[in-house]
DNA sequence: CCAGCGTGCTACCTGCGGGTAGCCTTTCAA
DNA sequence: TTGAAAGGCTACCCGCAGGTAGCACGCTGG
C-alpha cells in the first residue's frame, strides 16, 4: 500500500515535468528551452529533473513517442473495426484527428524537433509512422475494392490525408472559431471527398 | 563593369554559403549545425561567413524567407490570372506543391526552426503566409460564387489544400517512384475533389 | 619595385547550459 | 530519541559554439 502510493506519487513527479516541458517546448523551443527553465516553472531545480529522467533527449523523446502511438492506435483501431470501408476511414481520420489536436504540442514538438532525438528513439517511431501509413493505405484499397472509393494512387493518397491532417496542429487555436470536435468532424469529411466518397 | 563584376562575385559567394547552410540545417538541424561546420563544407573558415551574414539567426532567415515569397507568389499568379476557377485552383495548387517540392529543404528549415527566427522576421513571414492563406481562400470563394465547387467551409478547406500539399516536404524523396511533376498533379487533382470538383 | 587596400585567416574570448558530486533536511521506524 | 535512508538542493565543472580583434598575404596601380 505504502510501496504503491510511493509509485504513484514518482508517476505523478514524472508527468508534471513532461507537461511543463511540452509547454515549454512548444513555447520556445527544444534548444530555447533550458533544464533550468523547467525546473524553475515546476519550482524545483535541475537535479529533480535528473532523478526521473537520464537526460534532456531522453525528455523529448518521452513526450513524442506515446504521442505517435495514440496517432497510431487511433487510425488502427478504426481500421480494424467493423463497418462500411467509408464508416471506418471517417473514424480513423476523425481519430487520428482529434490525437493530434488534444495533443497538438507534443505533436508540433516532435515534428520539429526529430533531429534531436536519438537515433534510436527515432527509428523507434519512424517504425511507427511506417505502420501508421500502412494501414491508412490499407484501409484505403479496402475501399476501393469494395467499390467505394475511387483513388488514383493510394499511397499519395495516404499520405496527402496524414498530411492534412497533421498540418491541423500548425492552425488550429483552442480558443478559436472552431472546436476540437467541428475541426475532425470538418476534416474527416474533407479526407472521404479525397477518396471519392463525397459525404 | 569591374564593380560589376566584383558584386557578382559577391553575390555567388553569399549564395554557396545558403546552399551549404541549407544542406546541414537540413541534415543536421539549425542547433546541431556549426558555422564551422558549414565554413568546414565550403573550404573557408568562420569569419568568412561574417563577412556575408551578421549572425547564425539572420542567415537563417536568409534561407527562409525567398522560399515563403515564392509559395506566395506561385499561388498568386495563378489566382490572379485569366481562366476558370478549376483551372486556376489546379494551377495554383500545382504551382505551390512545385515550390514546396523543389525547394524541400528550405520548406523543411522554416517549419522545423521558426522558433529559433528573430521575432521581426519571423512577422515579415507570417504575413506573407496570411496572405497565402487569403488568397487560396479567395479563391475558393470564386468558385464556390461561380457554381464550380462545393465546400461546407471555405477557411478549413484551405488550411487542409495548404497542409496536404506543404506537408509533401515531408515525405517526397527526389530519387523516389514519383517525379516532382507527378507528385504535383496528383496533389492538385486531390485538391480538386476536396472542393467538390472532381478532376 | 613598392604602397596600400581588400580579403580571409589565426587565435582568442565568453557565456551558456547540460550534467554531476556531495551535502542537508525531513521523515519514519524501532 | 535516534539512526538511517530518501529526496532534493547548492555549488560546481567544462565543453561547445557564436562571435570578434587583429594580422598576413596577395593583388593592383603607380
Amino acid at each position: 500500500m505504502a510501496e504503491h502510493m510511493r509509485d504513484e506519487i514518482l508517476a505523478y513527479k514524472r508527468d508534471r515535468i513532461l507537461q511543463e516541458a511540452v509547454k515549454l517546448f512548444y513555447e520556445r523551443g527544444f534548444t530555447g528551452t533550458t533544464l533550468d527553465d523547467i525546473a524553475a516553472e515546476l519550482g524545483v531545480t535541475k537535479p529533480f529533473i535528473y532523478t526521473h529522467f537520464r537526460s534532456k533527449v531522453e525528455l523529448l523523446a518521452a513526450l513524442c513517442q506515446p504521442t505517435i502511438e495514440m496517432s497510431l492506435e487511433a487510425v488502427s483501431n478504426a481500421s480494424d473495426s467493423i463497418g462500411t470501408p467509408i464508416a471506418r476511414l471517417r473514424d480513423a481520420t476523425r481519430g487520428f484527428a482529434k490525437v493530434v489536436l488534444q495533443r497538438q504540442a507534443n505533436i508540433a514538438i516532435f515534428f520539429r524537433e526529430e533531429k534531436n532525438l536519438a537515433p534510436e528513439a527515432l527509428d523507434a517511431i519512424n517504425t511507427l509512422r511506417k505502420k501508421f501509413d500502412r494501414v491508412l493505405s490499407g484501409l484505403l484499397a479496402e475501399g476501393i475494392a469494395a467499390g467505394q472509393f475511387t483513388i488514383p494512387d493510394v499511397n499519395v493518397a495516404a499520405l496527402a490525408i496524414g498530411g492534412m491532417i497533421s498540418w491541423a496542429y500548425t492552425w488550429h487555436r483552442p480558443e478559436g472559431r472552431l472546436s476540437i470536435d467541428d475541426v475532425c468532424d470538418r476534416l474527416a469529411d474533407l479526407a472521404l471527398r479525397m477518396v471519392g466518397a463525397a459525404a
